[in-house]
DNA sequence: GGATTTCTCTAATCTTGGTTAGAAACTCCG
DNA sequence: CGGAGTTTCTAACCAAGATTAGAGAAATCC
């Protein structure tokens, strides 16, 4: 039973290193199940009986793979960190090379919005519980978040450099707001009420014009 | 400043109805502790231990002015949603008659801002947890917050009728989004980082730009 | 000033839920 | 088949923290 780093109990893949032993399939079974529950539930609400539930294993079976609740929370929140920023990156870098930097700034509106509601439960949690889990908890997730704080503040320079972007605007400030308009999401959207194209269109609106040069 | 309802238990204010008897001070600082304990560390890091180091109390004094716990809670949450709708209400009452549906709506942005980052723990408290308590907890707060919205609405829906907002926006989800940013914004503004008044101003200028007709 | 009521404290209780122990079950070769 | 290693289960264990009991201050009223 092996440690690496800050890293949780994890199973030496002994013999097997095969594609995903049925091993690293519980273990990633009952981290998405508790991604799912810290979702929905909350940290307050997440009992590690509804993740095994969830995962269809029994509550101690858990620390096999983690070596607490809280470790199994933290690593959550960093994948959810870590998944929207690969996502967004790669979205970005599938654009083509003639892009404007106001385009490239939309798409990354699209591809945030598009993750955290539709595709990653891990996505939702990291958004819903950043402030609400225990301090040690936010360190190793904080670092993913600063690279996609950084992410975001690239496309503003480059858009307000490229003139695309008024000059007067206080970028930091404004990429603020919009990165909570966003994240402020998962507490209201309702597919039903309202899709998510117009939700998408909406919020790319509040960027082209609210920011963008006339 | 009673409140009726499905409320906590309260002792009977019997002979003294004074201006505000000691028990009714207490009962408040109680209920002042609690909101600046919620605000600070959430539904979950919130102990009725830490609420009554802060009201200067022993913890089961707290029962005797709260039924539980959730109670209390339950009763910052709504105080929260209550204040902020209240001071909004009043801010835009106290303007001239003349004023145009945009300036409304740009004065109830600084309004809301400054209220909830200045002035009320109770706001700061019910807008962070709003969506990490217990299901329970959230029926009369959210009543609340949906005469709350109710305002917004209107306040955009007689900007766009007065063509000052553009006509092809969705001010439903706009709406949504900008209560979002500015409710998001408890999680990161630091007043050593960004005054609160280049705050506003980036927040009016995306509603400004943003919603309105150029 | 004493009696009654109001308020707050200390000490004990109870529940919830994370965590640990240790025994089964299951897998995977040989 | 049989045994070593891996995985998961049931049955405790334990701590934290909400809540309750009941005694003792403090205020209030006649």
């Amino acid at each position: 039973m092996d440690v690496t780093g800050t890293e949780a109990a994890r199973p030496a893949p002994k013999s097997a290193s095969k594609s995903a032993s049925k091993s690293e399939q519980t273990r990633q079974r009952i981290l998405d199940a508790a991604a799912e529950v810290l979702s929905r539930k909350g940290y307050a609400g997440t009992r590690l009986a509804d993740v095994a539930a969830v995962a269809g294993v029994q509550a101690p079976a858990i620390y096999y793979y983690f070596s607490s609740r809280d470790v199994l929370v933290e690593e959550v929140m960093w994948e959810g960190a870590h998944r929207v920023r690969l996502h967004v990156e790669e979205t970005l870098a599938a654009l083509p090379d003639d892009s404007t930097a106001m385009d490239r700034l939309l798409v990354a509106v699209d591809a945030h919005l598009r993750y955290e509601l539709q595709v990653s439960d891990y996505a939702t949690a990291s958004i819903r519980n950043a402030g609400h889990v225990p301090e040690q908890l936010r360190v190793r997730p904080a670092a993913e978040e600063a690279l996609y704080s950084r992410l975001w503040r690239d496309l503003f320079v480059a858009a307000q450099q490229a003139g695309e972007v008024r000059a007067d605007l206080d970028v930091n400030t404004f990429r603020l707001l919009l990165l909570g308009a966003m994240n402020w999401v998962v507490e209201w959207w309702n597919p039903r009420t309202r899709s998510l194209d117009e939700l998408v269109a909406t919020a790319q609106g509040m960027v082209r014009h609210g920011a963008g040069t006339a």
